[in-house]
RNA sequence: CGCGGGGUGGAGCAGCCCGGUAGCUCGUCAGGCUCAUAACCUGAAGGUCGCUGGUUCAAAUCCAGCCCCCGCAA
C-alpha cells in the first residue's frame, strides 16, 4: 500500500525482487491536482499500471468492501509506505504476517506526518529508516530494522528524501524475508526519545527574518520542494512571493529582512543573529533562476526590505 | 470551465495600457589594461519579438484561437 512518490522506489523493489509476488498495490483515489484542477492517478496506482499489477483505491482503508478484497486476495504480508491513511485494526490483522511500514526516520523520533522535513528543520546531523510492524498506534510499531544516515549540508528535503526512499526500499525487501523466516525478531520502540513530526503547512514556509540565519537557512532546505521557504518582495506595483530554494549562512550582519549586498556570489540578506546568503530564488509567476541570473533582471538594491 | 503571472539575440528582464528606429543587465567573440580578478575600458557578432489568423498605411504593441513555462489553490 502506498500513494506517494517516496513508495514507489519500495514498489519497484518488491516487483523486482524474486523472494516476493506482489498481488495488488493499494493507492489512495485519483484525486483532482494540478493546475488545472485535473483528475489525476497518484504516483504508486501509475507505476502498478505499467507493471501491470491489480490496483485498489478504496475510499477509506476501513471499508468493508474493501476489506473483503483484501481478504479475497489472501496476501501473506502488507508492506505500507507513504499511503496517508490509517489502517484499521481489522486490516493490519488480516495478513498471516501483519502489515510492515516503511518511516523515513529513526523511530522513535518523528513519528507521524513529515519526518523527512523535521530532522531538517531541527538541523539534526543524522537521520535514517525504520522499518516497522504495524499496530495500531501512530507509528508506534515493534521495530523490525533501521538504517541510518547522515545530514550534510548539501541535503535538502528533495535529496534527503530521494535517498531515504531508496535506502528504505532497500531495507524493506531484505527485511520482509528475514522476518517471515523467522530470522528476526521484532522489538518494541524505546520509551525515550519520543518525538512527532507534524505536518508541515505553507505558512511554515514564510520566512520569519528576526529568527537567526541558521534556523532560517534550516527551512530553506527543510521545505524544498513543498510548500519551499519564501518571503515578499515589497511593489510597486504590489508585493510578490519570492521563494528561495537556495541559501547559505554568513557572516554579515544588518537590519533582519534587509538586503545588505546583492551580486553574482548571491544575495545577502540581514536576520536575527547572522545574515543568509541566498543563491537560488523564484519570484512568483517566474522559473527558479541562480541570485546571478536573476539579479540581471531584477535589481536589488541594498536597502530593500524583504518580509 | 478554480485563481493569477509569463513566452522579446545564448541567460535574465524592460518596452505593450497611449500602434510608427529593438532597449537594459549579463554572457559570447576580438582587442586593451592589471601582479591579479565572475574587476575595469574599447569594439563586434547575434533577434521570423511562442505559433496561426484578423484589424491597420503601419503590429512586440490592438483583437481571436492554439501551443508551452511558472506561482497560488487542491
Amino acid at each position: 500500500m502506498g500513494t506517494a512518490e517516496l513508495s514507489c522506489v519500495s514498489l519497484q523493489r518488491l516487483l523486482e525482487s524474486p523472494q516476493v509476488e506482489v498481488v495488488a498495490v493499494v493507492a489512495q483515489p485519483d484525486r483532482p491536482k494540478g493546475r488545472q484542477l485535473k483528475v489525476q492517478p497518484p504516483p504508486a496506482k501509475t507505476l502498478a499500471l505499467r507493471a501491470q499489477v491489480p490496483v485498489l483505491q478504496p475510499g477509506r482503508a476501513r471499508d468493508p468492501e474493501f476489506l473483503e478484497q483484501v481478504q479475497a486476495l489472501s496476501p501473506d504480508i502488507i508492506a505500507v509506505a507513504a499511503y496517508g491513511q490509517i489502517l484499521p485494526p481489522a486490516l493490519l490483522n488480516l495478513p498471516r504476517w501483519g502489515c510492515v511500514n516503511v518511516h523515513t526516520s529513526l523511530l522513535p523520533r518523528y513519528r507521524g506526518a513529515a519526518p523527512i522535513q523535521w530532522a531538517l528543520l531541527n538541523g539534526d546531523f543524522e537521520t535514517g529508516v525504520t522499518i516497522m510492524k504495524m499496530d495500531v498506534g501512530l507509528d508506534t510499531g515493534d521495530i523490525l530494522a533501521q538504517a541510518k544516515t547522515p545530514i550534510d549540508p548539501e541535503d535538502d528535503g528533495q535529496r534527503l528524501h530521494d535517498r531515504l526512499a531508496s535506502l528504505g526500499a532497500d531495507l524493506l525487501v531484505q527485511t520482509i524475508p528475514e522476518y517471515v523466516e523467522g530470522r528476526l525478531q521484532p522489538r518494541p520502540q524505546p520509551t525515550e526519545g519520543v518525538t512527532y513530526a507534524r505536518k508541515i503547512t505553507r505558512e511554515d514556509g514564510h520566512l520569519d527574518w528576526t529568527l537567526p540565519a541558521g534556523v532560517l537557512w534550516n527551512r530553506v532546505r527543510g521545505l524544498v520542494p513543498w510548500p519551499g521557504a519564501y518571503t515578499f518582495l515589497p511593489g510597486p506595483p504590489q508585493q510578490r512571493m519570492l521563494k528561495i530554494w537556495q541559501a547559505e549562512v554568513t557572516e554579515a550582519g544588518g537590519p533582519a529582512g534587509e538586503v545588505l549586498r546583492a551580486d553574482n556570489q548571491g544575495v545577502v540578506v540581514g536576520c536575527g543573529e547572522g545574515a543568509l546568503k541566498v543563491l537560488a530564488l523564484q519570484l512568483e509567476g517566474g522559473r527558479r533562476l541562480t541570485a546571478r541570473q536573476f539579479l540581471a533582471g531584477h535589481p536589488l538594491l541594498p536597502g530593500l526590505k524583504l518580509g
